[in-house]
RNA sequence: CGGGAGGUGGCGCAGCUCGGAUUAGCGCACUUGCAUGGGGUGCAAGGGGCCGUGGGUUCAAAUCCCACUCUCCCGACCA
């Protein structure tokens, strides 16, 4: 893709509505819009690398045998007065009225309907078990949004919800999903831990978190300085008895065995094996998408910009082209790249050359190639890691062979 | 919701203490031309602003006073 046909536009300064690194590098580098606090739009940068984590939790998701739906955004107050959480989120719901005087919000979470939707669809213990997941927004009225795309009024989640016959059925299940979230977490390239956590307002009786460490975490929790590893509890680490200091964690997951709660009161029942009519057992699984992108970009940048992990990043490769006669083979790189299923940006600017590095740091592909001076002599392509900020000089059937193997690992 | 800081062209800022000659300024970005072309390049010429909003005070307000609003930070809150 050619930089100069593409909506991306990068700002030389921080800007000043944003304090913490992965805000100010998000909006400085063009991945997304600020609308108001706790609003943001994402542009196409921005776009690219939330599609690239969503396709990774997909992956994973369907793996385990979850299906894929998509629930309503609108939902009537109705199905919450059933278990009382309208009174319970009062404080977070957007909540309005429709023509018709009807009370509606829109869904700050979807417990309620997905259980509404189970409820009038399954009911044999034959269709179990089930797991379903959504990747959708949610919202809620935040007393203090912050941190850009951390803690916003309107974010991405992927919320899956499992129902099975029995407790055996959801320790299963449970079980895979949190080996699938292990695998997404992985994935995306973050040094995270799971932790067990307290259920709060979901319910349920067990519940493990999954974090990590970063400045903007609003999550405490205490780590062995020898060890390393972590503790709900100040104290001192029962293995090496050191003493614990305190460490901030960013929530990118919390998965829950919920058991009943909701389908007793929302009247969820099925008929199991002994003819018995009995309420589903539930699991929920939630996963913070949008925040999953600002807790890569918080932990994952230097003093030039962004660093993407591989997978993740806007494109896999920055192509920096410094003369304009090299552009077309510049395209016929892109080409061949791309039939090894690698995408790359071709900065073709007219731009200074330390316009177009500067640029590409910012924008922290994982490689950058330049085709310039040397390429016009001999051929030769440089690449940069944008990570270890070390070079190396390829031709270009190397550099294509070089570039396939690292993406193969 | 408590406490603090701040709103001046698209972005980052100066001006405000001591109201008036500054035509509201600077850097970046933008437009045009020439030069340049491996590290935010040089020169020249341009376009773009009801100084957050509303009300006061005054002959005169970006500047003083009041109210509101928006943004950021700390706290409370956070399925």
């Amino acid at each position: 893709m050619l930089f100069s046909k593409s909506f991306i536009f990068t700002q030389r300064e921080d800007p000043k509505v944003a304090e913490c690194k992965s805000h100010k590098l998000l909006l400085r580098g063009g991945f997304l819009f600020m609308v108001s606090s706790g609003i943001y739009s994402y542009l196409p940068l921005g776009y690219r690398v939330l599609n690239n984590i969503n396709n990774i939790i997909r992956k994973h998701m369907n793996s385990k045998g979850a299906q894929e739906i998509l629930m309503s955004a609108l939902q009537p107050i109705e199905i919450w007065q059933k278990t009382g959480r309208d009174k319970d989120l009062a404080e977070v719901m957007f909540r309005f009225k429709d023509r018709k005087d009807r009370d509606i919000c829109l869904g700050p979470t979807h417990e309620e309907e997905i259980t509404e939707i189970i409820r009038r669809s399954v009911s044999s213990y034959k269709q179990l078990p089930m797991i379903l997941y959504q990747i959708q927004t949610k919202f809620r009225d935040e007393p203090r949004p912050r941190f850009g795309l951390m803690r916003s009024c309107e974010f991405i989640m992927k919320d899956a919800y499992s129902f099975d016959k029995d407790n055996q059925g959801l320790d299963q299940n449970y079980e895979k999903m949190f080996q699938a979230y292990k695998d997404i977490f992985s994935e995306c390239g973050l040094d995270f831990i799971d932790i067990e956590a307290d259920s709060g307002a979901m319910g349920g009786n067990l519940s493990h978190e999954f974090m990590v460490p970063g400045d903007t975490g609003e999550d405490l929790l205490f780590k062995c300085s020898d060890c390393a590893k972590y503790f709900k509890n100040e104290g001192q680490c029962p293995d090496c008895k050191k003493k614990l200091e305190e460490a901030k964690m960013i929530e990118v997951g919390h998965i829950f065995k919920l058991g009943t709660k909701y389908s007793k009161a929302q009247e969820a029942f099925f008929l199991n094996e002994f003819g018995k009519r009995i309420p589903f057992i539930m699991g929920c699984y939630g996963i913070g998408v949008s925040r999953i992108l600002s807790a890569i970009a918080e932990v994952n940048s230097d003093e030039k910009g962004l660093v993407w992990p591989k997978g993740v990043s806007p494109f896999d490769l920055s192509l920096v082209v410094l003369d304009d006669t090299i552009l077309p083979k510049a395209l016929e790189l892109e080409e061949a790249l791309e039939g090894e299923g690698l995408s790359v940006l071709i900065d073709d600017r007219q731009e200074a050359a330390g316009v177009k590095f500067n640029d590409a740091y910012l924008l922290g592909n994982p490689y950058i190639l330049i085709m310039g001076k040397k390429y016009l002599k001999d051929g030769t392509i440089d690449l940069e890691i944008r990570k270890t900020r070390t070079s190396k000089s390829f031709k270009k059937g190397d550099l294509i062979k070089f570039l396939k193997d690292e993406y193969s690992r």
